[in-house]
DNA sequence: CGCAAGTTTGAGGGATCTCAAACAAAGTGG
DNA sequence: CCACTTTGTTTGAGATCCCTCAAACTTGCG
C-alpha cells in the first residue's frame, strides 16, 4: 500500500509549503510508485544513468563520490524529504551515488516525463528549479566549511547544520534525533580523516557540546557550538517546496 | 549599443545548444539591457537580494562566500557563458559575492519576469533549471577536490579544469589563455595558504607542466597534469544552453 | 568462541599554516 | 625623474595541524 500524496506525512511539516490542489494532483499522478530499499543498498551508482527520480519518505542515506584511489567525498547526508536524481532528470549520467544508510521508502518518478511536467506544470517546474538552487546553495555552505574550517571548528558546524535539519523535520524526539552513520561517513564529508575526526571530536564531547552514540545525535550546548562553528545567525529554514 | 541576441558571440560557440528561434526571440525580449562593470567592482554582495539576472558577455570574476574572520572561500571563477543569481531570480538572499576581476559586460534580466517565463517558455524554463543543476554538479566535483586532494593534485586539478573551460570557450590563442587572478584568488578557491599555494605551484612550473604568468596561464604537460590531479577522462563539455 | 565491523589510542612523520621579511613591478606625487 | 607607496610574489623558518600506520578494544553476530 502506497502513501497517497495528499495525505504525505511530510507535507504536514512546517518547512514545507504548502501545495495547490492542483500541483498536489499533478505530483501524485506524476508518482510511478513507492521503492522499498535496505540499509546498506546502493541506490544509485556513479556513471551510470537513472531513469527514474526518487523523492526520500522515509530513512536516510548518503551521497558521495569516489575517487581512483578509494578515497571518498561524501557530498550530503540524504534526509526525508530529499529530492533525488535531478540530474538524470535532465539526461545526464549520475556524476555521484547515493546509498541507504537505514531502510529507506522512496517515491518514484519516470524521469521522461520532466520535460512534459515543464510544460504542463510550470508551478511544479519552478519547484524544481528552486530545489536545484537551493541545493547548490547548501553545496557551497559546504565548500566554505572544507575548504577553510579546521577540524574543531567543522565539526561543530557539521553538528550544527545536522542537528538544525533534523529539528526542522521534526526528527528531534526527547533531545535526541536519528544519525544512522559511521564516523568514517562523517570524516569523508568533512574531508578529514578518521582518526582526526575521532579525537577532535571527543574533545568536543569532553566538554559536554554534544554526543553521538548508538545512531543518536544529542545536542547539548547548542551556543557554544555556535560560536565554535563560527555561525553568526540562527538556522535558515526556509520554507521549501516538496515534490 | 547593446548586443543582439542573435547575434551573440557565444552563442557560435560549438559548447553552446542551439536556441530555436522562438527562444532566442523571447531571450532577446527578456533581456532587459546590458551593464558594463570595471574590473575590483562588487557585482554582488552576500546578504542583499538582487533584482537582477546576468549572463557573462565578456569578462571574468569570480564568487566567492567570506566567514567573520576573513577567511574566504572561493566558490568558482566566473567566465564569460555563465549564468549568475539564480538565487535571486527564486527571491533569496544572495548567499554569496561576486566580483569582478577585469572588466565585464554583462546581460541583465529582471528577476521579477522569472516566474513568468516559466508559464510562457517552458523549454527556456527548463535551460534554466539545467544550468541549476550542472552548477551544482560542479560544486560537488569542486568539493570533491577539495576534501580529498592534496596541494600537488589539487593545484594539478584545478589548472587542468580552467584550461578546459577556457578552451571550451575559446579563449585559448597562441597556447594561453587569460587568467586574470591572482594567487591568493586560487589559494582561497582550494583551501590551501597563499604561501603553500606558491611554494606548491612551483613545483610543478618548475617541471614544465604549466606556466601562469602575467595574467595569461599557458599548459604544456596535460597529460602529466591529468595523472597527477588523478582525473581519469578526457574533458566532460557537454553542450549546454545559453540564456 | 571466533569473526567482522566500528571505535579508540598511541606514536611518528609529513603536509600545511603562520609569521616575517625580502623582493618585484607599477602607480603617485613632488 | 626620483622617492615613496601599494600590491603581489617569493623565500625562510618554526610551529601545529593532520595524516598514516598499527594495535588494542568493543560490540554484535553466527
Amino acid at each position: 500500500m502506497t502513501t497517497d500524496c495528499t495525505d504525505c506525512p511530510l507535507r504536514r511539516l512546517a518547512v514545507f509549503d504548502n501545495a495547490t490542489d492542483t500541483e498536489l494532483d499533478f505530483i501524485q499522478r506524476f508518482k510511478a510508485g513507492e521503492l522499498q530499499i535496505e540499509a546498506g543498498t546502493t541506490l544509485m551508482v556513479e556513471g551510470e544513468r537513472s531513469a527514474h527520480l526518487y523523492t526520500v519518505l522515509s530513512g536516510m542515506g548518503l551521497r558521495y563520490k569516489t575517487l581512483h584511489d578509494r578515497r571518498r567525498q561524501v557530498i550530503n547526508f540524504v534526509f526525508p524529504g530529499d529530492f533525488i536524481g535531478i540530474q538524470s532528470a535532465l539526461g545526464r549520467d549520475m556524476t555521484q551515488s547515493i546509498e541507504a544508510t537505514t531502510d529507506m521508502t522512496l517515491c518514484v518518478f519516470p524521469a521522461d516525463r520532466v520535460w512534459s511536467l515543464f510544460k504542463s506544470h510550470p508551478s511544479v517546474a519552478f519547484n524544481l528549479t528552486w530545489v536545484a538552487a537551493t541545493e547548490e546553495h547548501f553545496l557551497s555552505e559546504i565548500l566554505t566549511a572544507v575548504g577553510q574550517r579546521k577540524a574543531t571548528e567543522l565539526i561543530a558546524w557539521g553538528v550544527l547544520r545536522l542537528w538544525e535539519r533534523g529539528a526542522s523535520l521534526g526528527l528531534v524526539e526527547n533531545g535526541a534525533m536519528p544519525l544512522p552513520y559511521r564516523q568514517r561517513d562523517a570524516a569523508d564529508a568533512l574531508g578529514i580523516s578518521l582518526v582526526h575526526f575521532n579525537k577532535t571530536m571527543h574533545k568536543l564531547t569532553d566538554q559536554g557540546l554534544f554526543e553521538w552514540r548508538d545512531d543518536r545525535l544529542r545536542v547539548y550546548e547548542i551556543d557554544k557550538l555556535r560560536e565554535l562553528a563560527m555561525v553568526c545567525g540562527g538556522p535558515l529554514l526556509d520554507k521549501r517546496p516538496l515534490i
